[in-house]
DNA sequence: GCAAGGTC
């Protein structure tokens, strides 16, 4: 038998099916898909399947001192036990094996620890293959002429990951502990993370040392015939244009004589045509960016990216590369659009070109194609709505590299009235190319008339604005993911997840991402302690290093001693500042976390938290005072910098993904709820027999509303309402509940009849179980709806489900999908 | 429980 490995499940399958040219067919094996024709055997792991640490008796932070890990022995353990299990199952009855792992420096190292772990139960022969696409061409010429695998490549890559891993852990490891931040709210610190972080910082910091600067522009209407055009009004600084004038004096003189006359005269006129080269194809950098001017994060990009990838409609979206590979055939794939509704217009006026060529951009590489769609095209009922924006986004990229360029007519006016000049300057889109397929870069006009030089053109309205310049802007998540790629900060694959993990830390909040104080104290303390650590120059440097092991002009050892020394210096200056860090640290934790007064004592009050987990405001003098104050149950508590008058307390924002909402003053919460009556609206359908229990509208001090039993605590019954709007109780009632409708904000532009409370929280429900289902891996808004038609509308229902009626009753969904499912939940 | 890198 002949055993086949590659990166993931996806391409194991297609591999399969190329070399087996479709006859081959999956089996399982303790949850893994093995595919099998012949004497053949294809198996796909899931990146990484072994992971590295450092032995257990270092386990507990309070018994290991952080240094001791920088000397500490580094191990690996399996990670993905099934999927090893399987591998080396299957190892034992091979007779050979072949590691067809990505062709890049981590599908290298992946292939190298499979190696590994078949040499524990086998010494039959290993080779490599490498197709950067995985396209019946590439895959046919690798499988004919198979490679060994390159142990230097791989030796880079597990350099990379001690360093890490040492550094990252060592480091982290200090500060929690110096601040006594062990729980879940430790104070991390990475080669990756750490620098971004600083990024941000350091806008940060030019944000607030900004100085605006006064100045002034002057705007006038130009009229020719019936067209009226917009002029700005410039001088000469030192042979260049400016238009912005610095001097209050000077901007008023221009403005006056300008003022003082009512026509200008034409003194130069300049035509230009623009080409405007369409753009280059989708890497992942550029997709983000892309679906970023679409209001995507790019968290969600990704994952529907991923969801696409994995339905088959579009190529792998985790990749480097902007030249499409040789054999990716653009008239063909334009062919497969030409039918569809949405796309055959475009696809047949791009067929109809002369010559059909395929932007390029500078990045050739070897990981994966550019994204592109595949030629299977998704029914658009099959996909959610962001899901097929998407779609399009990556259909309408491709289309825009085979289209041709743009052409723009440029026109530039020059006026002088009063001795002063004025221009405009006019943009024409002449022939709309790839724009014409491709809406959503700018191709916004200008128009500017045909004027000639010498012709008087009356002139009206001049204006006089007062202007500041302004402070630079914060990084925006699709910039600093650019921003990152040019510095060599992340791969492809982490960018997104480094920014995501930013926020979960604590160190960073909204979007674009702002500091905290944390953040700021992290990176000062780092600066002034571990300058590496918050430096590019330590992941350039690592770069180097890495390229020399993959070279053999270095060795995994020479590089990761080198790089431990380094750090054990690091940890020689920390030693006697240990104190002041974890006090500024503190300091700044409760900077983040502080309201406002106490009106008990005077001390300050903090966002806290309960031994149950439960978020609340307590008093810093607790035990001696004990004043406290709610917050809603769901979400994690965001600390604003509006501040309420009444209280002088800040207000606070729940984060709750898609239930994020702004809590505001907990005082003025509080005191709302103290001030309201409950008003009974009907039976408790729980206790009204025997026990006279009533529904009552509630107010609670932590905010929220809620239809409850007056006979709370002893009966628990409650609905929930809306937390924010008027409430009306009408006279109409639900036959089904014998309970009044009730309308939101009535009063309102677009009041809500949210009916019976009751019949409401039923259909809430079944909506929330499609949510919910939404949430899981792998299944799409359109699927999720298909699930819920037919009974799978809970968690739990599917959890339940025969995997073999669900399949059968829900079109495109297999019951091998759905027991991958199953596994999931029960993980 | 620490990192960053794969993968879902």
């Amino acid at each position: 038998m002949e055993l086949i490995i590659t990166e993931k499940d996806n391409a194991a399958r297609r591999i399969a099916e190329i070399l087996s040219e479709g006859s081959a067919s999956a089996e399982r094996a303790n949850g893994v898909n093995v595919y099998r024709w012949g004497t053949k055997r294809v198996v796909g792991l899931s990146g990484h399947v072994v992971g590295v640490d450092f032995p257990p008796e270092y386990n507990d932070w309070r018994d290991v001192e952080p240094v001791e890990l920088i000397d500490a022995e580094v191990t690996k353990e399996a990670t993905q036990e099934n999927i090893v299990t399987t591998l080396q199952q299957l190892a034992r009855k091979a007779e050979s094996a072949i590691i067809a792992t990505d062709y890049d420096r981590e599908g290298e190292l992946i292939g190298k620890e499979a190696y590994e772990l078949i040499r524990e139960v086998t010494d039959v022969p290993v080779s490599r293959v490498r197709f950067s696409s995985i396209t019946e061409r590439e895959v046919r010429e690798a499988f004919a002429d198979p490679d060994e695998i390159d142990f230097d490549l791989a030796a880079a890559g597990e350099a990379r990951q001690i360093i890490d891993l040492v550094w990252g852990a060592a480091l982290t490891r200090f500060l929690s502990l110096s601040a006594r931040q062990l729980g879940d709210d430790f104070i991390s610190v990475g080669r990756v993370q750490s620098p971004t972080l600083k990024l941000i910082v350091d806008r940060e910091r030019e944000i607030q040392a900004f100085d605006p600067e006064d100045y002034w522009e002057i705007f006038a209407d130009i009229t020719k015939d019936d067209s009226a055009f917009e002029a700005q009004y410039f001088y000469d600084d030192d042979g260049s244009e400016a238009e912005r004038v610095w001097d209050e004096d000077a901007a008023d003189a221009a403005y006056a004589d300008l003022r003082s006359v009512d026509a200008a005269t034409v003194t130069g006129v300049r035509r230009r045509t623009r080409t405007d080269s369409p753009p280059t194809p989708f890497n992942t950098t550029a997709f983000i960016s892309a679906a970023s001017s679409l209001g995507y994060s790019a968290q969600r990009a990704m994952s529907i990216a991923e969801e696409l990838y994995t339905a088959g409609y579009m190529t792998y979206p985790r990749t480097d590369n902007t030249v499409y590979p040789e054999d990716l055939e653009e008239d063909e794939l334009l062919d497969a659009f030409v039918s569809s509704p949405d796309f055959g217009e475009d696809a047949e006026s791009l067929l109809e070109q002369d010559d059909i060529v395929a932007t390029e951009g500078d990045e050739e590489t070897t990981d994966h194609p550019p994204i592109h769609p595949t030629g299977e095209l998704p029914p658009k009922s099959e996909l959610s709505e962001d899901e097929w924006e998407v779609y399009e986004l990556v259909v309408r990229r491709f289309f825009a590299t085979v289209a041709e360029a743009a052409t723009w007519e440029r026109l530039r006016v020059v006026c002088e009235a009063a001795g002063r000049s004025l221009k405009a300057n006019g943009k024409r889109l002449v022939e709309p190319g790839y724009h014409a397929v491709y809406p959503y870069s700018s191709a916004s006009e200008n128009h500017v008339p045909d004027v000639e030089e010498g012709e008087e053109l009356a002139m009206s309205d001049v204006r006089l604005e007062d202007k500041q310049t302004q402070p630079p802007r914060r990084y925006g998540q699709s910039r600093l993911i650019e921003t990152m790629e040019s510095k060599g900060l992340g791969t492809k694959s982490t960018r997104h997840n480094s920014i995501e993990k930013l926020y979960e830390r604590g160190y960073i909040e909204s979007d674009p991402p702002r500091p905290t104080t944390l953040a700021m104290a992290v990176v000062e303390a780092a600066e002034e302690f571990a300058d590496r650590v918050v430096s590019d120059d330590m992941t350039a440097q690592l770069e180097q290093d890495m390229t020399r092991i993959a070279n053999g002009e270095a060795t995994l050892d020479d590089v990761t001693d080198e790089s431990r020394e380094m750090l054990q210096k690091v940890f020689d200056e920390l030693a006697d500042s240990r104190e002041d860090i974890g006090e500024h640290l503190q300091e700044s934790l409760k900077a983040d976390k502080t309201l406002g007064p106490c009106p008990v004592c005077g001390e300050v009050m903090l966002v806290r938290r309960s031994r149950q987990g439960s978020y609340f405001v307590g008093c810093d003098g607790f035990p001696d005072c004990r004043n406290t104050l709610p917050l809603p149950s769901t979400g994690e508590p965001l600390v604003l910098d509006d501040e309420c008058e009444d209280h002088e307390m800040h207000h606070v924002k729940m984060l709750a993904g898609r239930d994020t909402f702004v809590h505001g003053c907990p005082r003025c919460e509080a005191e709302k709820a103290d001030e309201s009556d409950d008003e009974v609206i009907g039976p408790c359908p729980d206790c009204h027999e025997p026990d006279g229990g009533e529904l009552a509208i509630k107010h609670l001090r932590s905010g929220s509303r809620l239809v409850g039993c007056t006979r709370y605590p002893d009966c628990e019954y409650s609905l929930p309402l809306p937390r924010n709007g008027d409430i009306e109780v009408t006279d109409e009632f639900c036959e089904d509940h014998d309970l009044p409708e009730l309308v939101i904000d009535p009063d309102s532009d677009d009041p809500w009849e949210l009916g019976c409370p009751i019949c409401n929280f039923e259909e809430y429900r079944e909506r929330n179980a499609v949510e919910e289902l939404e949430d899981l891996n792998g299944i799409g808004g359109a699927t999720a709806e298909k699930l819920e038609a037919a009974g799978v509308d809970s968690l739990d229902a599917l959890r339940e489900a025969d995997a073999d009626v669900v399949a059968a009753e829900v079109q495109g969904v297999s019951a091998s999908q759905v027991r991958d499912w199953q596994t999931e939940l029960e993980a």
